[in-house]
DNA sequence: TGCGTTTTACGATAATAATCGTACTTTAGT
DNA sequence: ACTAAAGTACGATTATTATCGTAAAACGCA
């Protein structure tokens, strides 16, 4: 059984998401990372990641005492997952409503644009001959 | 108070989006749609919509016997709301990523294509001069 | 009118997720 | 060795979602 079917929740997304972008983390670095104003508690944190590493979401080091945490989910099998979800139930299956949707309501940079652009010719060719 | 915080679940955003697409439906509809396997009971439908027509996402015009449900809310605004979480948790907010991410993984016609391109002159004109 | 069928109403329960409090553990400093 | 501080462990509680069962209402039609 892989780790395909594992749901993950909302609140666990967001932990995921500071791991994937500082590769690893203390459940401090988390909470504060999380709770600029404090709005839960410290132990609610500590405890969630401590369910996501017994699901298998998360490796982590205990062999100091501030055990250092590890996502250990492949950003890229979520992307996927939650983008089929955005796909299929707010743009009905279309990738080209969602693209132009982004496009439309978010800022990107100059060399994004021309990486796009070279993404769309590619797949141009691909097509055509 | 906006309708702007209420949380939309995920049985909530399937039920939503077959209701976008039909315009309008009954529960038997949505039911059906949804539940091809029967995988769960009618009356779990009907009180999912019962639920979202009183907390405001859905109208319903109950002047025959059986219910005309609508969509009450703004598939525009959900769609903001999702992306913009989609954007910040799994590609740092980068609007650029998403896209890519989504043209490399998803078909798209040819029209798309070439609408794409168009938008992302656009965005360049706007850049430039 | 009376009966069977379809549909809604709605409370109750189960399943899942999030939050918190308290006790135990580890470690550094003295 | 003792203590304070900073962590972790983890059960218990609460909140939220999803599911279901049963009863009542609405309708079609013999």
């Amino acid at each position: 059984m892989t780790k395909k079917d594992i749901h993950i929740t909302e609140a666990e997304l967001e932990i995921l998401q500071v791991l994937w972008e500082k590769k690893q983390a203390t459940v401090k670095d988390v909470h504060e990372e999380l709770n600029d104003g404090r709005e839960s508690v410290y132990t609610t944190t500590l405890k969630q990641m401590q369910v996501m590493y017994e699901k298998g979401l998360l490796k982590r080091d205990d062999s100091r005492r501030q055990h250092i945490y590890y996502p250990d989910v492949d950003i890229k099998r979520v992307q996927r997952k939650f983008m089929d979800k955005v796909m299929k139930n707010l743009f009905s299956g279309s990738a080209g409503e969602l693209v132009m949707n982004a496009l439309s309501n978010y800022k990107t940079t100059p060399e994004e644009l021309d990486q796009i652009k070279t993404l769309i010719e590619k797949a141009k060719q691909a097509k055509k001959p």
